[in-house]
DNA sequence: CGCGCGTTTGAGCATGCTCAACATGAGTGG
DNA sequence: CCACTCATGTTGAGCATGCTCAAACGCGCG
């Protein structure tokens, strides 16, 4: 891992994602002011549960996986950040140690933007305090239907929902592709990775076809009365 | 269900929430302008998963629960809210209909603060979005937390969880009272009523005696061990 | 006293995990 | 271009956990 400063590309995407979108220009130059750039190969842990966190990360391209651990080295993923995400937020804001592990999936480009500073600019700007709260809010909302999917749903259902939440609006089939490996849904959708096959194998009967990262939907009504 | 103006115990329990803690009064008392109270008996809902939602809800006394319906009406909680709590923030400040149900498991009374007037006031007073932000950010990490149990750990464990969670810092034996009925307990664990007793009785051989609402933990070690 | 709710206990069952074998596929080097 | 290899995905069998359904229990309250 080593760190340098922002190149033009990066500072491209990040002022294209969904934090800056409402930002005006010079709020988003304030908040990138300082940030810095790290490369991370695939499986680099990027803190651990209890290290202190100075940044908030984001993710400029890759993949990342937040997750706890249990007894036994068990691992449960607590949630994805594709491009464009935030993460790392809350231990900020709150002075706290990092309450989970991150981990690259991908071989990623992560901003970090200086925390201190961060909490500083939410005090003083009203613009960052709303985007960031925007952004809490849409985490957390993420965080709470997945529970309540845990808790409500078999493992074809969590499958044919993820599948659903992909698809553009109205469409009766489509194909799209997936956006990483079959293992890394699986630990998304709180599945171990045979349980996941075992549930495309449930689904195929409803008309959805799997080959290798390629889901093709014959018939979307199928999928929803799962 | 009738709605009326609050009275001064209300304010105080307000403002003696953790919301207002750091707020300056002036601006406590902007959030509160225009707030309304109502009463509900054990049972009511307060709203319904697609409901337009309005007010930020507080709930003054009594105890609300979040949850989420899946096929055939089963039901699965999201977060148990207790004295001093606040919900339904996401939904207003997302601008969104309500992402799922709330209902008033004991009686309860419930302030219901304006949410336009809300949304204005954490962009126009930096104290208030802050206040906001940090609340966001515990919900928030009190959500993955249970993300990660759900997934990491069996019901005996997850019941050693709470009662650890409920113990004061380092006493190797204590007692404490269940604040609900064991039901409710179940439900915001995520286990059946029928398995909850069930992992009470597992920790009964771990020094965990219970004797109707009241829980006494003979050595706190043999819990953490679990 | 008896009704009703909440809780406990029991038995059977479904879901998904573990472990292991096998298949497939992508990447590498000859 | 093929062969080899390692990682990834699939399939199978057995098992553990927790759910469902049903019945008994206990306690509070009329």
């Amino acid at each position: 891992m080593k760190t340098s400063r922002l190149t033009s590309n990066d500072r491209a995407v990040l002022l294209g994602s969904r934090l800056f979108a409402n930002l005006p220009a010079p709020a988003a130059e304030a908040v990138l002011e300082g940030a810095t750039i790290s490369r991370h190969e695939a499986q680099d842990v990027l803190f651990h549960q209890g290290d202190a966190i100075e940044h908030v990360f984001f993710v400029v391209s890759g993949l990342v996986r937040l997750y706890g651990t249990g007894k036994g080295g068990r691992e449960a993923d607590i949630a994805v950040f594709p491009r464009g995400a935030l993460f790392g937020e809350k231990a900020v804001f709150l002075d706290q140690r990092a309450t989970a592990h991150a981990q690259a999936v991908h071989p990623s480009i992560i901003a970090k933007l200086d925390g201190p500073r961060l909490c500083r600019l939410v005090r003083e700007e009203a613009d960052v305090a709303w985007a960031l709260l925007e952004l809490l809010c849409r985490h957390g909302q993420m965080t709470e239907k997945r529970l309540a999917e845990d808790r409500l749903l078999t493992a074809p259902q969590r499958v044919a929902n993820y599948i659903l939440g992909q698809c553009p609006g109205d469409s009766p089939a489509f194909t799209f592709r997936l956006p990483f490996q079959k293992n890394v849904l699986a630990g998304k959708l709180g599945l171990a990775p045979e349980a996941l096959s075992r549930a495309f194998s449930t689904l195929r009967q409803s008309g959805v076809i799997v080959k290798g990262r390629l889901i093709e939907i014959r018939d979307r009504e199928a999928l929803e009365r799962f």
